[in-house]
RNA sequence: CGGGAAGUAGCGCAGUCCGGUAGCGCACCUGGUUUGGGACCAGGGGGUCGCAGGUUCGAAUCCUGUCUUCCCGACCA
Protein backbone atom coordinates (compact mmCIF):
# COMPACT_ATOMS: atom_id res chain seq x y z
CA UNK A 1 0.00 0.00 0.00
CA UNK A 2 1.93 3.58 -1.18
CA UNK A 3 0.52 5.71 1.57
CA UNK A 4 1.20 9.06 -0.46
CA UNK A 5 0.86 12.16 2.54
CA UNK A 6 -0.83 15.36 1.18
CA UNK A 7 1.67 18.31 1.19
CA UNK A 8 1.61 21.29 3.49
CA UNK A 9 1.36 23.50 0.91
CA UNK A 10 -1.67 21.14 -1.24
CA UNK A 11 -3.54 21.11 1.76
CA UNK A 12 -2.71 21.97 5.42
CA UNK A 13 -5.93 20.69 7.11
CA UNK A 14 -5.64 16.88 4.79
CA UNK A 15 -1.78 17.22 5.52
CA UNK A 16 -2.32 16.87 9.13
CA UNK A 17 -5.42 14.14 8.59
CA UNK A 18 -3.00 12.01 7.18
CA UNK A 19 -0.33 12.52 8.96
CA UNK A 20 -2.46 11.54 12.44
CA UNK A 21 -4.44 8.26 10.40
CA UNK A 22 -1.46 7.55 8.25
CA UNK A 23 1.16 7.99 10.97
CA UNK A 24 -0.72 5.60 13.01
CA UNK A 25 -1.88 7.70 15.85
CA UNK A 26 -5.57 7.46 15.64
CA UNK A 27 -8.64 6.04 13.70
CA UNK A 28 -11.97 8.21 13.03
CA UNK A 29 -14.85 5.58 14.61
CA UNK A 30 -18.65 5.01 14.02
CA UNK A 31 -18.97 7.55 17.20
CA UNK A 32 -20.14 11.38 15.53
CA UNK A 33 -17.02 13.13 16.49
CA UNK A 34 -15.42 10.59 18.46
CA UNK A 35 -12.13 8.58 17.74
CA UNK A 36 -10.14 5.65 18.33
CA UNK A 37 -6.50 6.48 19.50
CA UNK A 38 -4.45 3.45 17.90
CA UNK A 39 -1.64 1.67 19.97
CA UNK A 40 0.82 4.10 18.82
CA UNK A 41 -1.09 7.08 19.69
CA UNK A 42 -1.40 5.82 23.23
CA UNK A 43 2.08 5.04 23.62
CA UNK A 44 2.64 9.02 22.67
CA UNK A 45 0.33 9.59 25.25
CA UNK A 46 1.57 7.38 28.12
CA UNK A 47 4.69 8.30 27.29
CA UNK A 48 3.19 12.79 27.84
CA UNK A 49 0.85 11.18 31.06
CA UNK A 50 4.07 9.89 33.01
CA UNK A 51 6.33 12.86 32.31
CA UNK A 52 3.67 15.12 33.50
CA UNK A 53 2.32 12.74 36.53
CA UNK A 54 5.76 12.75 37.58
CA UNK A 55 5.96 16.48 37.52
CA UNK A 56 2.77 17.10 39.22
CA UNK A 57 3.49 14.18 41.93
CA UNK A 58 7.00 16.34 42.07
CA UNK A 59 5.00 18.84 43.12
CA UNK A 60 3.21 17.66 46.12
CA UNK A 61 0.31 16.25 44.29
CA UNK A 62 -2.00 13.25 44.23
CA UNK A 63 -4.76 11.70 41.93
CA UNK A 64 -7.71 10.80 42.34
CA UNK A 65 -10.78 9.94 40.64
CA UNK A 66 -14.44 11.36 40.67
CA UNK A 67 -17.53 10.36 38.93
CA UNK A 68 -17.90 10.55 35.06
CA UNK A 69 -21.58 11.79 35.95
CA UNK A 70 -22.77 14.81 37.92
CA UNK A 71 -25.96 15.55 38.54
CA UNK A 72 -27.39 18.71 37.02
CA UNK A 73 -28.32 20.38 40.51
CA UNK A 74 -24.47 19.87 41.44
CA UNK A 75 -23.91 21.02 37.90
CA UNK A 76 -25.71 24.37 37.93
CA UNK A 77 -24.94 25.23 41.24
CA UNK A 78 -21.47 27.62 40.27
CA UNK A 79 -23.93 29.73 37.14
CA UNK A 80 -21.17 30.76 35.02
CA UNK A 81 -19.51 27.36 35.24
CA UNK A 82 -22.75 26.29 34.11
CA UNK A 83 -23.62 28.50 31.79
CA UNK A 84 -20.53 28.04 29.53
CA UNK A 85 -20.92 24.71 29.26
CA UNK A 86 -24.95 24.24 28.83
CA UNK A 87 -24.60 24.40 25.08
CA UNK A 88 -22.34 21.35 24.85
CA UNK A 89 -23.38 18.88 27.45
CA UNK A 90 -24.28 15.37 27.21
CA UNK A 91 -27.18 14.88 29.52
CA UNK A 92 -28.63 11.01 30.32
CA UNK A 93 -32.11 11.13 31.05
CA UNK A 94 -32.43 7.28 31.53
CA UNK A 95 -31.00 3.68 32.97
CA UNK A 96 -32.48 1.18 30.95
CA UNK A 97 -33.17 -0.39 27.72
CA UNK A 98 -35.74 -3.03 26.80
CA UNK A 99 -36.79 -5.49 24.17
CA UNK A 100 -38.69 -3.12 21.28
CA UNK A 101 -42.00 -4.84 20.93
CA UNK A 102 -42.86 -3.26 17.62
CA UNK A 103 -39.28 -4.01 16.24
CA UNK A 104 -38.30 -7.28 16.78
CA UNK A 105 -34.62 -7.71 17.86
CA UNK A 106 -34.09 -3.87 18.64
CA UNK A 107 -34.02 -2.31 21.22
CA UNK A 108 -35.80 1.03 22.58
CA UNK A 109 -35.49 3.14 25.88
CA UNK A 110 -37.12 2.43 28.32
CA UNK A 111 -40.09 4.86 28.86
CA UNK A 112 -40.59 3.86 32.56
CA UNK A 113 -36.43 4.45 33.42
CA UNK A 114 -36.27 8.09 33.25
CA UNK A 115 -33.92 9.31 35.95
CA UNK A 116 -35.54 11.38 38.55
CA UNK A 117 -32.68 13.78 37.70
CA UNK A 118 -31.06 14.06 34.56
CA UNK A 119 -26.96 13.26 34.89
CA UNK A 120 -24.81 15.36 33.20
CA UNK A 121 -21.66 13.57 31.78
CA UNK A 122 -18.89 15.64 32.63
CA UNK A 123 -16.99 18.63 30.77
CA UNK A 124 -15.13 19.03 33.55
CA UNK A 125 -15.30 18.48 36.91
CA UNK A 126 -15.17 21.15 39.42
CA UNK A 127 -18.79 20.61 40.38
CA UNK A 128 -18.43 17.13 41.42
CA UNK A 129 -15.36 17.77 43.14
CA UNK A 130 -15.80 20.98 44.89
CA UNK A 131 -19.27 19.25 46.21
CA UNK A 132 -16.90 16.41 47.27
CA UNK A 133 -14.06 18.65 49.28
CA UNK A 134 -17.17 20.36 51.54
CA UNK A 135 -16.58 17.35 53.36
CA UNK A 136 -12.92 16.73 53.15
CA UNK A 137 -12.89 20.24 54.34
CA UNK A 138 -12.72 21.89 57.96
CA UNK A 139 -10.18 23.83 58.69
CA UNK A 140 -7.01 25.78 58.01
CA UNK A 141 -4.89 22.21 59.02
CA UNK A 142 -7.46 20.35 55.89
CA UNK A 143 -5.16 22.72 53.24
CA UNK A 144 -4.12 22.70 50.57
CA UNK A 145 -5.96 19.81 48.96
CA UNK A 146 -4.01 19.10 45.87
CA UNK A 147 -5.49 16.36 43.74
CA UNK A 148 -5.29 15.86 40.23
CA UNK A 149 -7.31 13.48 38.30
CA UNK A 150 -6.39 11.44 34.74
CA UNK A 151 -10.02 11.01 33.40
CA UNK A 152 -12.55 11.76 29.95
CA UNK A 153 -14.61 14.50 29.94
CA UNK A 154 -17.53 15.43 26.84
CA UNK A 155 -17.94 18.40 24.99
CA UNK A 156 -20.22 18.10 22.53
CA UNK A 157 -18.89 19.70 19.66
CA UNK A 158 -20.15 21.01 16.27
CA UNK A 159 -16.92 20.70 14.19
CA UNK A 160 -14.45 18.30 14.85
CA UNK A 161 -10.78 17.35 14.07
CA UNK A 162 -8.69 14.30 14.98
CA UNK A 163 -6.97 15.20 18.92
CA UNK A 164 -7.73 19.19 17.98
CA UNK A 165 -11.17 18.78 19.11
CA UNK A 166 -13.11 15.34 19.56
CA UNK A 167 -16.54 15.31 21.53
CA UNK A 168 -14.77 12.83 23.96
CA UNK A 169 -11.27 13.46 24.94
CA UNK A 170 -8.64 12.46 27.83
CA UNK A 171 -6.96 15.05 29.86
CA UNK A 172 -5.87 15.47 33.44
CA UNK A 173 -7.61 18.43 35.60
CA UNK A 174 -5.71 19.29 38.87
CA UNK A 175 -8.45 20.76 41.39
CA UNK A 176 -6.85 22.19 44.31
CA UNK A 177 -7.78 23.87 47.41
CA UNK A 178 -6.00 26.47 49.45
CA UNK A 179 -6.58 28.56 52.64
CA UNK A 180 -5.51 32.15 50.97
CA UNK A 181 -5.58 33.69 48.13
CA UNK A 182 -1.72 34.27 47.39
CA UNK A 183 -1.39 30.99 47.44
CA UNK A 184 -4.34 30.21 45.24
CA UNK A 185 -2.32 32.29 43.09
CA UNK A 186 0.97 30.99 43.53
CA UNK A 187 -0.31 27.46 42.62
CA UNK A 188 -1.84 28.78 39.58
CA UNK A 189 1.70 30.31 38.52
CA UNK A 190 3.26 27.16 39.50
CA UNK A 191 1.27 24.68 37.50
CA UNK A 192 1.42 26.98 34.24
CA UNK A 193 5.58 26.71 34.59
CA UNK A 194 5.25 23.16 35.14
CA UNK A 195 3.01 22.83 31.77
CA UNK A 196 5.19 25.62 30.17
CA UNK A 197 8.68 23.15 31.51
CA UNK A 198 6.96 20.41 29.56
CA UNK A 199 5.98 21.68 26.31
CA UNK A 200 9.23 23.17 25.63
CA UNK A 201 11.64 20.62 27.21
CA UNK A 202 9.75 17.54 26.36
CA UNK A 203 7.55 18.52 23.67
CA UNK A 204 10.52 20.59 22.42
CA UNK A 205 7.06 22.87 21.29
CA UNK A 206 7.94 26.74 22.83
CA UNK A 207 5.04 28.27 24.40
CA UNK A 208 4.16 31.62 25.38
CA UNK A 209 3.11 31.93 29.21
CA UNK A 210 0.26 34.53 29.18
CA UNK A 211 -2.97 35.61 31.29
CA UNK A 212 -6.10 35.18 28.92
CA UNK A 213 -8.10 38.50 28.50
CA UNK A 214 -11.70 38.43 30.24
CA UNK A 215 -13.72 37.52 27.00
CA UNK A 216 -11.52 34.25 26.73
CA UNK A 217 -11.34 33.20 30.40
CA UNK A 218 -12.95 29.89 31.68
CA UNK A 219 -16.18 30.27 32.92
CA UNK A 220 -15.86 30.36 36.52
CA UNK A 221 -12.66 31.75 36.93
CA UNK A 222 -11.21 35.00 37.91
CA UNK A 223 -8.11 34.87 35.98
CA UNK A 224 -7.12 32.49 33.48
CA UNK A 225 -3.21 31.77 32.65
CA UNK A 226 -2.31 29.75 29.46
CA UNK A 227 0.52 28.66 27.49
CA UNK A 228 -0.01 29.76 23.77
CA UNK A 229 1.71 27.24 20.76
CA UNK A 230 1.68 28.48 17.48
CA UNK A 231 1.90 25.94 14.18
CA UNK A 232 3.45 25.53 11.63
CA UNK A 233 0.56 27.05 9.57
CA UNK A 234 0.36 30.41 11.31
CA UNK A 235 -2.87 29.62 13.57
CA UNK A 236 -1.90 29.82 17.03
CA UNK A 237 -3.24 26.45 19.54
CA UNK A 238 -3.73 26.83 23.08
CA UNK A 239 -1.55 24.05 24.79
CA UNK A 240 -2.51 24.17 28.58
CA UNK A 241 -4.71 26.27 30.83
CA UNK A 242 -4.11 26.96 34.58
CA UNK A 243 -7.46 28.78 36.32
CA UNK A 244 -7.30 31.11 39.59
CA UNK A 245 -10.81 30.19 40.50
CA UNK A 246 -10.77 32.38 43.68
CA UNK A 247 -13.88 31.85 46.16
CA UNK A 248 -16.60 31.05 42.94
CA UNK A 249 -16.98 27.53 43.51
CA UNK A 250 -15.97 27.75 47.45
CA UNK A 251 -19.20 30.00 47.12
CA UNK A 252 -21.11 28.27 44.77
CA UNK A 253 -20.78 24.93 46.94
CA UNK A 254 -20.71 26.16 50.18
CA UNK A 255 -16.88 25.31 51.23
CA UNK A 256 -15.79 26.99 54.54
CA UNK A 257 -12.88 26.52 56.76
CA UNK A 258 -12.13 27.84 60.06
CA UNK A 259 -8.64 29.84 59.96
CA UNK A 260 -6.15 30.05 63.09
CA UNK A 261 -8.36 32.85 64.37
CA UNK A 262 -11.18 30.30 64.68
CA UNK A 263 -13.26 32.40 61.73
CA UNK A 264 -14.79 30.80 59.18
CA UNK A 265 -13.37 31.48 55.45
CA UNK A 266 -14.36 30.68 52.00
CA UNK A 267 -11.60 28.32 50.20
CA UNK A 268 -9.45 29.60 47.52
CA UNK A 269 -9.25 26.87 44.41
CA UNK A 270 -7.30 26.41 41.11
CA UNK A 271 -8.04 23.84 38.43
CA UNK A 272 -5.58 23.43 35.47
CA UNK A 273 -5.07 21.27 32.54
CA UNK A 274 -3.90 19.58 29.18
CA UNK A 275 -5.06 17.33 27.49
CA UNK A 276 -4.85 14.97 24.45
CA UNK A 277 -5.05 18.46 22.01
CA UNK A 278 -1.23 18.31 22.83
CA UNK A 279 -0.78 15.04 20.33
CA UNK A 280 -2.02 17.79 17.83
CA UNK A 281 0.02 20.63 19.02
CA UNK A 282 2.79 17.95 18.52
CA UNK A 283 1.60 16.77 14.64
CA UNK A 284 1.67 20.52 13.58
CA UNK A 285 4.36 22.31 15.00
CA UNK A 286 7.40 19.72 14.11
CA UNK A 287 5.98 17.23 11.36
CA UNK A 288 7.44 17.65 7.87
CA UNK A 289 5.74 16.31 4.51
CA UNK A 290 7.37 12.94 4.76
CA UNK A 291 5.74 12.05 8.21
CA UNK A 292 5.50 13.03 11.83
CA UNK A 293 8.68 14.46 13.62
CA UNK A 294 8.58 13.16 17.20
CA UNK A 295 11.25 14.52 19.82
CA UNK A 296 12.74 11.80 21.25
CA UNK A 297 12.14 12.29 24.46
CA UNK A 298 8.41 11.18 24.19
CA UNK A 299 8.46 9.44 21.24
CA UNK A 300 7.36 5.63 21.70
CA UNK A 301 10.25 4.32 20.11
CA UNK A 302 13.71 6.26 19.48
CA UNK A 303 15.56 3.94 16.97
CA UNK A 304 14.25 1.87 14.46
CA UNK A 305 17.22 -0.63 12.99
CA UNK A 306 16.71 -1.99 9.42
CA UNK A 307 19.15 -4.93 8.12
CA UNK A 308 19.64 -5.37 4.74
CA UNK A 309 21.06 -8.78 3.77
CA UNK A 310 21.26 -11.29 0.80
CA UNK A 311 20.61 -14.27 2.25
CA UNK A 312 20.56 -16.07 5.54
CA UNK A 313 24.19 -16.28 5.75
CA UNK A 314 24.31 -12.23 5.76
CA UNK A 315 21.66 -11.89 7.74
CA UNK A 316 22.78 -14.14 10.57
CA UNK A 317 26.04 -12.22 10.21
CA UNK A 318 24.06 -9.22 10.75
CA UNK A 319 22.02 -10.32 13.66
CA UNK A 320 25.44 -11.43 15.36
CA UNK A 321 26.35 -7.70 15.44
CA UNK A 322 22.79 -6.46 16.11
CA UNK A 323 21.62 -8.37 19.21
CA UNK A 324 24.39 -6.90 21.34
CA UNK A 325 23.59 -3.24 20.21
CA UNK A 326 20.12 -3.41 21.02
CA UNK A 327 20.67 -4.67 24.64
CA UNK A 328 23.86 -1.53 24.33
CA UNK A 329 21.39 1.02 23.40
CA UNK A 330 18.24 -0.52 26.27
CA UNK A 331 21.02 -0.52 28.70
CA UNK A 332 21.48 3.14 27.88
CA UNK A 333 17.36 3.69 28.57
CA UNK A 334 16.88 4.35 24.72
CA UNK A 335 13.64 2.44 23.24
CA UNK A 336 14.80 0.70 20.29
CA UNK A 337 13.34 -2.09 17.97
CA UNK A 338 15.03 -4.51 15.48
CA UNK A 339 12.90 -4.56 12.34
CA UNK A 340 14.13 -7.78 10.60
CA UNK A 341 10.50 -8.94 9.48
CA UNK A 342 10.91 -10.38 5.75
CA UNK A 343 8.05 -9.07 4.19
CA UNK A 344 8.63 -5.46 3.51
CA UNK A 345 12.37 -4.27 1.60
CA UNK A 346 14.47 -1.88 3.70
CA UNK A 347 13.30 1.26 1.37
CA UNK A 348 9.98 0.48 2.56
CA UNK A 349 10.53 -0.12 6.21
CA UNK A 350 12.80 3.59 5.86
CA UNK A 351 9.13 5.48 4.40
CA UNK A 352 7.05 3.68 7.12
CA UNK A 353 9.42 5.00 9.92
CA UNK A 354 9.64 8.15 8.42
CA UNK A 355 6.12 8.40 8.19
CA UNK A 356 5.69 7.61 11.95
CA UNK A 357 8.16 10.11 12.86
CA UNK A 358 11.16 7.78 14.35
CA UNK A 359 13.68 10.35 15.85
CA UNK A 360 17.34 8.04 14.40
CA UNK A 361 17.13 4.89 11.73
CA UNK A 362 19.91 2.70 11.78
CA UNK A 363 20.68 0.57 8.75
CA UNK A 364 23.09 -2.52 8.82
CA UNK A 365 24.08 -4.57 5.90
CA UNK A 366 27.46 -5.92 4.71
CA UNK A 367 28.73 -3.72 3.44
CA UNK A 368 28.41 -2.16 6.73
CA UNK A 369 30.16 -4.88 8.53
CA UNK A 370 32.76 -5.51 6.11
CA UNK A 371 33.92 -1.23 7.59
CA UNK A 372 32.62 -2.06 11.16
CA UNK A 373 30.06 1.22 10.69
CA UNK A 374 26.32 1.62 10.47
CA UNK A 375 24.36 4.16 8.49
CA UNK A 376 22.65 6.53 11.45
CA UNK A 377 19.59 8.98 9.91
CA UNK A 378 18.15 11.32 11.96
CA UNK A 379 14.54 12.12 10.86
CA UNK A 380 14.22 15.99 11.73
CA UNK A 381 16.93 16.37 9.08
CA UNK A 382 16.77 13.47 7.18
CA UNK A 383 20.94 13.66 7.55
CA UNK A 384 22.39 10.25 6.98
CA UNK A 385 25.81 9.37 8.25
CA UNK A 386 28.16 6.53 8.10
CA UNK A 387 29.39 5.65 11.89
CA UNK A 388 31.67 3.46 13.47
CA UNK A 389 29.85 0.49 15.64
CA UNK A 390 32.23 0.87 17.94
CA UNK A 391 30.85 3.27 20.59
CA UNK A 392 27.81 3.75 18.61
CA UNK A 393 25.15 3.52 21.45
CA UNK A 394 26.82 6.67 23.01
CA UNK A 395 26.82 8.35 19.54
CA UNK A 396 22.92 7.47 19.55
CA UNK A 397 22.48 8.91 23.00
CA UNK A 398 24.10 12.15 21.86
CA UNK A 399 22.51 12.25 18.67
CA UNK A 400 18.95 11.85 20.33
CA UNK A 401 19.75 14.95 22.49
CA UNK A 402 21.10 16.71 19.80
CA UNK A 403 17.71 15.89 17.51
CA UNK A 404 15.52 17.10 20.78
CA UNK A 405 17.30 20.55 21.18
CA UNK A 406 16.96 21.03 16.68
CA UNK A 407 13.28 20.16 16.73
CA UNK A 408 12.95 22.96 19.99
CA UNK A 409 15.38 25.64 18.20
CA UNK A 410 13.47 25.52 14.70
CA UNK A 411 10.23 25.25 16.32
CA UNK A 412 11.12 28.63 18.61
CA UNK A 413 13.16 30.09 15.30
CA UNK A 414 9.79 29.71 13.43
CA UNK A 415 7.74 31.24 16.34
CA UNK A 416 9.85 34.10 16.86
CA UNK A 417 10.30 35.05 13.16
CA UNK A 418 6.34 35.04 13.63
CA UNK A 419 5.44 37.60 15.77
CA UNK A 420 4.89 40.18 14.49
CA UNK A 421 4.78 44.05 16.49
CA UNK A 422 2.06 46.19 14.71
CA UNK A 423 0.99 49.75 15.24
CA UNK A 424 -2.09 50.64 13.07
CA UNK A 425 -5.03 48.68 11.95
CA UNK A 426 -4.02 48.55 8.32
CA UNK A 427 -0.88 46.80 9.18
CA UNK A 428 -3.05 44.93 11.89
CA UNK A 429 -4.81 43.16 9.44
CA UNK A 430 -2.12 42.93 6.24
CA UNK A 431 0.12 40.69 8.80
CA UNK A 432 -2.87 38.53 9.63
CA UNK A 433 -3.99 38.05 6.11
CA UNK A 434 -0.49 38.05 4.49
CA UNK A 435 1.85 36.13 7.17
CA UNK A 436 -0.34 35.35 10.21
CA UNK A 437 1.46 33.92 13.16
CA UNK A 438 1.15 35.97 16.73
CA UNK A 439 0.65 39.80 15.90
CA UNK A 440 1.84 42.24 19.06
CA UNK A 441 -0.74 45.19 18.93
CA UNK A 442 -2.23 47.88 21.83
CA UNK A 443 -5.59 46.94 22.33
CA UNK A 444 -7.82 49.40 25.07
CA UNK A 445 -8.54 46.56 27.14
CA UNK A 446 -12.38 46.61 26.10
CA UNK A 447 -13.95 43.55 25.77
CA UNK A 448 -16.23 45.54 23.12
CA UNK A 449 -13.09 46.38 20.87
CA UNK A 450 -11.83 43.01 21.47
CA UNK A 451 -15.48 41.03 20.10
CA UNK A 452 -15.20 44.02 17.77
CA UNK A 453 -11.67 42.83 16.54
CA UNK A 454 -13.09 39.02 16.51
CA UNK A 455 -15.73 39.83 14.06
CA UNK A 456 -13.47 41.75 11.60
CA UNK A 457 -10.72 39.50 11.28
CA UNK A 458 -11.45 35.77 13.25
CA UNK A 459 -8.49 36.86 15.55
CA UNK A 460 -8.58 36.90 19.26
CA UNK A 461 -6.24 37.84 21.97
CA UNK A 462 -4.54 34.63 22.99
CA UNK A 463 -3.14 35.83 25.47
CA UNK A 464 -1.10 39.06 27.88
CA UNK A 465 2.26 37.48 27.97
CA UNK A 466 3.33 37.62 31.71
CA UNK A 467 6.24 39.94 32.14
CA UNK A 468 4.30 42.20 29.55
CA UNK A 469 6.65 44.81 28.97
CA UNK A 470 4.62 48.44 29.77
CA UNK A 471 4.68 50.89 26.98
CA UNK A 472 1.68 53.64 26.04
CA UNK A 473 0.02 53.35 23.12
CA UNK A 474 -2.89 53.36 21.11
CA UNK A 475 -5.27 50.61 20.84
CA UNK A 476 -5.07 49.56 16.93
CA UNK A 477 -9.03 49.41 16.76
CA UNK A 478 -10.22 52.11 18.94
CA UNK A 479 -7.27 54.79 18.80
CA UNK A 480 -7.96 54.60 22.91
CA UNK A 481 -4.83 54.84 24.95
CA UNK A 482 -2.91 51.49 26.35
CA UNK A 483 -0.39 50.81 28.56
CA UNK A 484 0.39 46.96 27.10
CA UNK A 485 0.72 45.39 23.96
CA UNK A 486 -1.14 41.36 23.33
CA UNK A 487 -0.90 38.61 21.16
CA UNK A 488 -3.88 38.25 18.73
CA UNK A 489 -3.66 35.36 16.35
CA UNK A 490 -5.90 33.34 14.34
CA UNK A 491 -6.15 30.37 16.44
CA UNK A 492 -7.35 26.46 16.20
C1' C B 1 -26.43 23.27 13.37
C1' G B 2 -26.54 25.53 7.81
C1' G B 3 -24.05 25.01 2.63
C1' G B 4 -21.04 21.74 -0.53
C1' A B 5 -18.64 16.85 -1.39
C1' A B 6 -17.89 11.75 -0.34
C1' G B 7 -19.03 6.48 1.43
C1' U B 8 -18.19 0.04 -3.67
C1' A B 9 -12.58 -5.88 -0.71
C1' G B 10 -7.74 -3.75 4.50
C1' C B 11 -6.27 1.09 1.52
C1' G B 12 -6.96 4.11 -3.06
C1' C B 13 -10.49 4.16 -6.89
C1' A B 14 -13.67 2.88 -11.63
C1' G B 15 -18.64 1.36 -12.50
C1' U B 16 -24.09 5.00 -11.06
C1' C B 17 -26.06 9.59 -15.96
C1' C B 18 -28.70 5.16 -19.47
C1' G B 19 -31.18 -0.80 -13.79
C1' G B 20 -29.44 -6.87 -16.24
C1' U B 21 -23.18 -12.18 -13.83
C1' A B 22 -19.24 -6.38 -9.06
C1' G B 23 -14.12 -4.64 -11.48
C1' C B 24 -8.87 -2.35 -11.31
C1' G B 25 -4.22 -1.02 -8.60
C1' C B 26 -1.89 -1.72 -3.96
C1' A B 27 -2.22 -4.80 0.40
C1' C B 28 -3.25 -10.15 1.93
C1' C B 29 -2.33 -15.94 1.27
C1' U B 30 0.94 -20.00 -1.33
C1' G B 31 5.48 -21.03 -4.04
C1' G B 32 9.91 -19.07 -6.10
C1' U B 33 13.47 -15.24 -7.12
C1' U B 34 14.88 -10.91 -4.29
C1' U B 35 16.66 -7.13 -0.35
C1' G B 36 21.70 -0.10 0.30
C1' G B 37 14.89 4.47 -0.58
C1' G B 38 8.02 2.16 -1.00
C1' A B 39 10.92 -5.45 -5.41
C1' C B 40 9.39 -9.13 -9.29
C1' C B 41 7.03 -13.68 -11.46
C1' A B 42 3.18 -17.36 -11.11
C1' G B 43 -1.09 -19.01 -8.71
C1' G B 44 -5.02 -17.85 -5.03
C1' G B 45 -8.60 -15.84 -1.30
C1' G B 46 -11.57 -11.78 0.08
C1' G B 47 -17.24 -7.38 -1.23
C1' U B 48 -25.20 -8.45 1.94
C1' C B 49 -21.71 -1.75 -2.97
C1' G B 50 -22.43 2.79 4.75
C1' C B 51 -27.35 1.43 6.93
C1' A B 52 -32.91 1.10 6.52
C1' G B 53 -37.13 1.39 3.62
C1' G B 54 -39.46 1.95 -1.33
C1' U B 55 -40.09 1.39 -6.97
C1' U B 56 -39.09 -2.89 -10.33
C1' C B 57 -39.34 -9.45 -13.06
C1' G B 58 -34.50 -7.55 -11.57
C1' A B 59 -31.17 -2.08 -7.81
C1' A B 60 -24.12 -0.49 -6.50
C1' U B 61 -27.17 2.19 -10.28
C1' C B 62 -33.76 5.21 -9.56
C1' C B 63 -36.70 7.41 -5.01
C1' U B 64 -37.09 8.48 0.46
C1' G B 65 -34.95 8.47 5.14
C1' U B 66 -30.76 7.88 8.14
C1' C B 67 -25.47 7.29 9.85
C1' U B 68 -20.21 8.49 9.34
C1' U B 69 -16.28 11.49 7.28
C1' C B 70 -14.06 15.75 4.66
C1' C B 71 -14.20 21.12 3.16
C1' C B 72 -16.56 26.09 4.17
C1' G B 73 -19.48 28.71 7.76
C1' A B 74 -21.94 29.42 12.68
C1' C B 75 -20.53 27.74 17.68
C1' C B 76 -16.41 26.78 20.99
C1' A B 77 -12.30 27.52 27.52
Amino acid sequence: MSKEITSREQDYSQWYNDLVLKGGLADYSAVRGCMVIKPYGFALWENMRDVLDKMFKDTGHQNAYFPLFIPKSLFEAEEKNAEGFAKECAVVTHYRLKNDTANPGKLMVDPEAKLEEELVVRPTSEAIIWNTYKGWIQSYRDLPILVNQWANVVRWEMRTRLFLRTAEFLWQEGHTAHATREEAIAETQKMLEVYADFAENWMALPVIRGVKSANERFAGAEDTYCIEALMQDGKALQAGTSHFLGQNFAKAFDVKFSDRENKLEYVWATSWGVSTRLIGALVMAHSDDSGLVLPPRIAPLQVVIVPIYKGDEQKAKIDERVLPLIQELKAAGISVKYDDSDNTRPGWKFAEYEMKGVPVRIAIGARDLENNVAEVARRDTKEKASVSLDGIASHIKTLLNDIQEQIYNKAKAFRDANITPVNTWDEFVSVLDNKSGFVSAHWDGTGETEEKIKELTKATIRCIPLDNPQEAGTCILSGKPSTQRVLFARAY
